[in-house]
Order: structure tokens, then sequence, then C-alpha cells
DNA sequence: CTTTAATCCTATCTATTTAGTAGGAATAAG
DNA sequence: CTTATTCCTACTAAATAGATAGGATTAAAG
């Protein structure tokens, strides 16, 4: 299951997504419009910040625009930034790779061989859904 | 990612069905064969057992039995017995739904429809992979 | 009936992660 | 100078993860 922070940082950037491009959005406004803790989103917005999703601007009518153009910024990338690999196991993963410690002989995995297309079916779906497609989908 | 219960979980019930159908293996002789501690693999059993995956029986020549035929005892049934949903959030789980409680209208959400669909593909996966398929695959 | 080998049960421990909250500093617009 | 925003630091409480310890129970075999 993706943490409430990763299913948070989902809804922000959809919420971004759908505001016209360039236009900053207000912590208070998308933790009001989403249903979000406002200084938890704050926490949030502040790590998809370090993560290059998002660019903030302080003062006085400041805001958070995507750092992207939507069509570029894909469900794969969010989850990974906030939540970490989207393999259900480490040894296939391809951005967080490692070696599960007690593994024996890695390609006689049988746990293995099943984890990474179960790997491969999530990538093809996650990291090919952008945020532009998300906004269109429906709206909140 | 799987819990390491649950990749440990995943490994023993494999190497279970490794064995000729029927005859019981040791808690011992898996921790060994898998690299698990010992003890932590009695409690993952214990969970296993209460979940009627597999069989124990005590006493000397003891031990733990699939509690089914490895053909119909799916990788899907393992993960939800040990780590819970496969859905990466709860609104989409079959099995274990649960509406999120930040949400405004389930039917517009556009995070709610594409995990959807990555649920119904991990689940075409694991839901349809067995323990006796996993046992052909490579042995470890 | 005693020994031995196994599961089973209860309890405990430590570290990490999760889901926040609090309070204020820095910045920028008007 | 006021106001509205992000940004930064620190803290907390609860749950989860990953075990470990010690012994009770059961059953086979001698």
């Amino acid at each position: 299951m993706l943490s409430q922070r990763g299913r948070y940082a989902l809804k922000a950037l959809t919420h971004l997504a759908r505001a016209p491009e360039g236009e900053t959005r207000q912590v208070i406004g998308i933790a009001e419009a989403e249903n979000i803790p406002r200084k938890f989103l704050e926490a949030i917005m502040t790590d998809l910040r370090n993560a290059e999703l998002v660019v903030g601007t302080r003062g006085k009518n400041g805001g958070y625009v995507l750092a992207r153009r939507a069509e570029t910024i894909m469900f794969g990338d969010i989850i990974r930034a906030i939540d970490g690999p989207l393999a259900m196991v480490p040894c296939v993963s391809k951005l967080f790779y490692k070696r599960c410690d007690d593994c024996v002989d890695e390609d006689a995995c049988a746990i293995r061989q099943i984890m990474a297309s179960v790997r491969d079916e999530v990538s093809a779906i996650l990291d090919k859904t952008s945020l532009a497609q998300a906004a269109l989908l429906a709206a909140s």
C-alpha cells in the first residue's frame, strides 16, 4: 500500500496539474480542496520540491507550480519520490536495486522471477501515466 | 514493498511446495536452507497456519505441510495473509476495501481509477501464479 | 515411562516509520 | 510596514517491523 503521504502527494499534484499551466496554487487551497491536513501537506510539498517535481515561491501570492509540464511527470516518479520502489522486493527494483541479504542464488529464485513480472506490469502503467492524463480523467 | 515476513513466507511456502506431496518439513530445515532466522520463521509459520495455508503437526517427526495442493495456493493468497492488500490504495482493494477518509467523490477520483488498473494487473499475475508453478520455476 | 524432537504459546525488546503538530524565520508583494 | 505565503527546525504519539527468549505441549521411539 501507498503511505498516506504518497496518496496525498498524488492528490496534490493532480490538483496542481489541473491549474492553468504556470499558475501557482497555495498549500491552504489544496489542503482544503483535497481534505489534507495543512501542515502535513506543507511537509509533503517540501519533499516534492526536493524531488524537483514542484517549484515553490515564497511571499505574498506565492505558492507551488509543477516543475515540469504535466505530460512529463509520471505517477511512477511521484511514488518513487515519496514511498520508494514500485517493486515488491528490492532485488527486482531497477532504481533502488538491493540484493536480499538472505538470498542464496538470485538467478535461481522463483520469487524473484515472479516479482520481476509484477514490477514490469506496474511500471508499464505507472511510468506511462502522467499527471496530465490524470488531470483529464475526472474532475474531483 | 513486501515486508521481510512476507518475503520469508513466500520462500518457506515454495520450499514446502517442492517437498513430495504430504511430506512434512521442519522449521529448522527450512530456516537453514532459506537463510531465515529460526524463531522468526516459527512466528511466520504460525501466521500461515492461522491463515490455513499450512498445517502443523507437533512432536517428534512433526513439521509443516501445505494445507491444500500447491496448485491451489496462489501468491496473492499468501501476500494478503501476511502483508494485507495487493492494492496500493484501500479504496480499490476487493478483499480489504476501505474508503479513504479524505475522499470527496470516489467515482470521480483519478488516482482511484489508475490504481484500480494497477490492482487488476497485479492480481492478474499474483492470483494466477500458484506455489506449484513457483516450485517448478527454478531449484533454489 | 523417559527421552527427544518438534510445534505452539506468551511475552518482551529495539529501532524505524508513519502521521502528524507547533512555532516561528525568511521572503516577497502591495 | 503589513500581510501572506513558503520554508525550516523540532517534537510527539502510535503503530509496525523484525526479531529474540523461554518454556509449555505434544507425540514418536526406545
